[in-house]
Parts: C-alpha cells; structure tokens; sequence
DNA sequence: TAGGATTTTTGACATTCATCAAAAAATAAA
DNA sequence: TTTATTTTTTGATGAATGTCAAAAATCCTA
C-alpha cells in the first residue's frame, strides 16, 4: 500500500523489484535535459518494473512515481530466481511474458516514430481512454512526445 | 544463402523461421501510407525473424529483405518449440535474450521520440557507424523517421 | 465558499522538418 | 568510355510543432 506521489523506483537506485499493481496507477518517467519525460503508464493489473535496471541490476535511470494512492505486490529478483530454478513452467510463463510485453513495445515505438502527434492521441484515446481522467495533461503530452500547449490544441481542434 | 534483394518475409505471409546472420545485411520495413518505413537493419551475427508473426503465427505486417548477398541458418517454430520442451536451458537462453532484445529496443523508443533528428543520426554513426557504408541513405532516414532529404542536409551540417 | 495553487488553454513568434522539383554526383550497364 | 540508372544533394516553400508568456479554468484546502 502506497500513497500519492511517493517513489516505487529513484534514478540511479537499483531496482530490486517487479511489482504487480492491484489498484491503483502509475508512471514511469526520466530525466532528460532538464525535463521530465513521462514514457510509460500503468493500470490495475499491470506488472511493472524498472525493466532495464531490475534485469542488469544497474542503477536505474527512470523514476516510477505513484499517480494515485494504489495497492502493489512486490517480488525481489532474488525470489523469482528462486521460483525459476524450481519451477521450469515459471520460466516459460515469463519467456511468454516477455515476448507479449515485447510486440507492443515494438508497436508503440512505430507509433511515436512514424505517426502525427495527432494520430498518437487519437490512438491513445481509443485504446486506453481512462488514461484522460486519471493522469494530468502534462503527463500524456511527455508521453506522445509533445509539448503540453501542442496536446491542448490537439484537443481543441479534434 | 540467398542474394541480394530477395525477402525472407513477406508482408501477409506467416512467419515460421527464426534466422541467423551469418554473413551479409537485412532490412525490416513496411508499407505506411505508401511509403516503406525500414525499422530495422540487422548484420553478422544477429538473429531476426519477424517477430510478431513468428511469436503470434499471425500474417506478418512487415516485409524483411537482404541487402546484400547473404549467408543464413534457419530455425523453424516447430523445431525452436521441441528443443524448448526437451532442454530448459534452452527455454533460460531465449528468455534472456528476449530481456536483451526489450532493452535494446527500449532504448531505441527513448531515442526515437525525444531526441532529435540531428541526435538520432549521430548516436547511430557512434553505436553502428558501419552503416553508413552498406545501407543507402534513404533506407537509413527512414530508420531515423526523417525525409532523405532532412538527413542530406544534416550531414552535409556536421 | 473564498483564496491559493495547479492545470489547461490561448496568443505570438521562431524553428524544425516535409514536400515537391530539379540539379549534381555516384554507380552500373552497354 | 559513354550512356543510362540510381542515389544524393540543393533550393524554395509551407505545415507542424516548440517556446515563452499570460489568461482562463479547475481543483484543493482551510
């Protein structure tokens, strides 16, 4: 159980951890020239982790902050290890795992990269429409990769 | 082996191999708006497959070319799942190269949507400057999501 | 519910990049 | 080598988006 605003994950912090989020939401966000780039987002049901960070067990480079109050059940990379070991069927599960997580990265990424700002919020709109009631405009604007001010006319006009 | 220009995939076609690259170059792109977007380039020693299709056994969306002559060892699905049932550590091996390849692409999201044109040019002459010299220019501006045009007047900037 | 803080929108202007067209350069073929 | 083809560069212009500043709307909280 955390609350508002509090830090799951801190840059330069190794990350220990996958968390499986119950209730509630989240954003995963960098540092980049002096702005904060929000680059994911995350619902009821979602695992998450520092991806990058939990896997080498290098110090993060992203911050994972709490959007609302939310309910979270944490696993150490050194008792999934353990699972792993144990249990061959664990293993395939996250091999799977990986392998969904890893199409929509790929379909996000030809999303940002070759469609309009606009085409990206409509995408957003259609698949994950709850997102504009929970999460403030800045927030998804640093998502789609514009700036706030561009969202806000996007909007305007659609 | 196969010669230069032939595909490997074909858009609408199912994927039933994973690849290794002995030898030679391969291109990943697909048709937006009537326009070929490369989105990968893959060399020597890089395993590729279309890997939507091949994970979902869904008509492939992309199409995968050789850009030059090419030597290849192939996999099919069938077999890659009888090793996967028959030895664990083959099961461990794909997935942490999954974890790798989500990394690597990670990666390339974050650069792909906030760093600009003239910044994503030149983090690819520093990480695979090799590049440069086998692929056409036009194939690589679109890798970057720019025009060739845009990509002519950068270079002749630096 | 009134005041303060935060979030969103609007305006003016500068910059980046795409597009279309054509010239120049490089490569391949005869 | 000469010609044809492909690739790369250059020029002119317009559209999309960023930035800075301020106004408007919304939301907290006392």
């Amino acid at each position: 159980m955390f609350s508002k605003n509090e830090y799951l994950v801190t840059e330069g912090q190794r990350c220990r951890h996958i968390y499986f989020l119950e209730q509630g939401a989240l954003r995963g966000f960098y540092n980049l020239d002096g702005k904060e780039i929000t680059h994911w987002f995350a619902f009821e049901k979602d695992f998450v982790t520092s991806f990058h960070s939990f896997s080498t067990q290098q110090p993060a480079v992203e911050n994972i902050q709490l959007l609302e109050g939310s309910i979270l059940w944490a696993i150490s990379k050194d008792r999934l290890t353990g699972l792993l070991n144990q249990y061959h069927d664990i293993e395939r599960l996250l091999r799977i795992a990986y392998e969904k997580y890893y199409i929509r990265l790929e379909d996000r990424y030809v999303n940002a990269q070759f469609k309009t700002a606009t085409e990206r919020y409509q995408t957003l709109l259609l698949q994950t429409p709850h997102i504009i009631e929970r999460v403030p405009l800045g927030y998804i604007a640093s998502y789609l990769g514009i700036s706030q001010e561009t969202l806000s006319r996007i909007r305007s006009r659609i």
